[in-house]
DNA sequence: TCGTTCATTGAACACCTATTCAATATACTG
DNA sequence: CAGTATATTGAATAGGTGTTCAATGAACGA
C-alpha cells in the first residue's frame, strides 16, 4: 500500500462510515462505536485521526460542503455562460444531492441543528452560505437593479432551504424535481418582472 | 393550592423549563438534571407527569405547535375576511414567533431533526405541515386555478420555512421584518400575475 | 387530632459514551 | 534478516445520563 496515503485513505473511511451511520441513527446516535463498526476500524483510530469525536464530525461537515461546491462547478461547466443558465445551475446543484440520496437531507439538517452550538461548524455554515448568496448576487444583477438582486437572492436562498428542509421531512416520498420547478418558475418571475415585459 | 389544579402547573412548568434549557444548552445539552434545575422541581417528577424524557419533549413540541396554531388565528381575527389578507395573516403569524423569542428558531429546528428519528413526533410535524398547506391552497384557490394554487402554496410554504432556517441560524441578527416582506411580496407576486394585469 | 391520600424528593442504580494508552501488528529500511 | 518507525487495536477508565422507588412532606377529611 502507498504509505503516504494511508492517512487519506482513513480519514475517508472514518468520514463515509459517519455519513452511513447518521442516516441510519441520526445524530444522536452515531457513536464512536458505531462509525468504527461501519468503517470495519477501532475505536481508537478516530482519537488518532481527527483528535476525537468532534473534529470527526466537522471534517465529515467540511466534506459535505466541499460536495456542495464541487456539484454547483459540474453544473455551471455544462451550461452556457448566461446569467439566466448560471442561475438555473446554481439550483440544479444544490438539489443535486437529494436526487442521488434523499437521506442526505437528514444528515444536513443535522448538522444545522449541530451548527448552533459549536462555533467551528457554524463558521462553515456561514461561509458556504455567504458563497450561495454572493453567487445569486452576482449573476441576478445583470438581470435586474442591485437592490431588487440582493432581495430576490435572499428569496431564493430561503427557498432552497425550505425545500430542503421538506424534503429531509418526507421520508423518502420527496419530488426534487418539483423543487427544482418551483425554484426555477420563481426566477423566471423575477426576471421577468424586471424585464419591462407586458 | 387548588388541587386539581397541580398536575396543569407542573407539566407547564416543566414545558416551560425544557424550553428554556433547549435554547440555553441546545438539544442536546437538555437533560433532566437541567430541566429540572431550571423548573425548580426534582427529576422524578419527569417520569411521573410525563412517563420519561421522551414523553416531555413530544409535550414541549406539542405546545409549541398549538402556540403556532392561536397565533394563526389571532392574527386572522384581526383582518378583513378577504383571501390575499388571509394569506398575510398567515405569514404574519408564522413569523410572530421569531419576532418574540429570537431563540425559539433554534428549538423548532431541533425538533425537526429530532423528529426524523421519532415517528410520535414526525406525525405532530406532518399534521402541522398539511394544516399549513390546505389553508394555504383554500384562500389561493379563490384567486387562481387550482393547479396553480397548489404550487403557490408549496412555494410559500417553502419560503416560510427556508426563512426561518436563516433566522436560526443567524443567531439573534435576524430580521423577521424582512422576511415577512419577501414572502409578502411574492404572494403578491403570484396574484397579480393571475389577475390578468397588463 | 389522627389517619389517609396525594405530591414530591433525590440518592442509588444500571446503562452508555468518548477518550486514553500500553500492547500488538504491520510495513518499510539498512 | 534484524531493527526501527509507523499504524492499529481494544480493554480499561472516567464521566455523564435517564429511570426507579423507598422515604419524606403536604393537604385534606373524619
Amino acid at each position: 500500500m502507498a504509505r503516504l496515503g494511508v492517512e487519506a485513505i482513513r480519514r475517508q473511511q472514518l468520514i463515509d462510515a459517519t455519513l452511513k451511520v447518521i442516516e441510519e441513527h441520526g445524530f444522536q446516535g452515531a457513536t464512536i462505536g458505531k462509525i468504527a463498526g461501519a468503517s470495519e476500524l477501532s475505536v481508537g483510530i478516530v482519537s488518532h485521526y481527527f483528535g476525537g469525536k468532534q473534529g470527526l464530525l466537522e471534517a465529515t461537515m467540511r466534506y459535505l460542503l466541499s460536495c456542495l461546491q464541487k456539484d454547483v462547478a459540474i453544473y455551471m461547466a455544462g451550461r452556457p455562460n448566461a446569467p439566466r443558465e448560471r442561475l438555473l445551475a446554481i439550483v440544479d446543484a444544490n438539489f443535486s444531492g437529494v436526487q442521488t440520496n434523499a437521506q442526505s437531507a437528514k444528515t444536513w439538517l443535522a448538522f444545522w441543528t449541530q451548527a448552533m452550538h459549536s462555533p467551528d461548524l457554524m463558521r462553515l455554515q456561514r461561509v458556504n452560505e455567504r458563497r450561495l448568496l454572493s453567487n445569486l448576487v452576482f449573476y441576478l444583477r445583470q438581470l435586474m437593479p442591485t437592490e431588487q438582486a440582493r432581495s430576490t437572492a435572499q428569496t431564493i436562498a430561503a427557498l432552497i432551504d425550505g425545500f430542503w428542509l421538506r424534503a429531509a421531512m418526507s421520508e423518502g416520498r420527496i419530488e426534487p424535481d418539483q423543487a427544482i420547478t418551483l425554484c426555477k418558475s420563481y426566477i423566471d418571475h423575477a426576471i421577468q418582472a424586471n424585464n419591462g415585459a407586458c
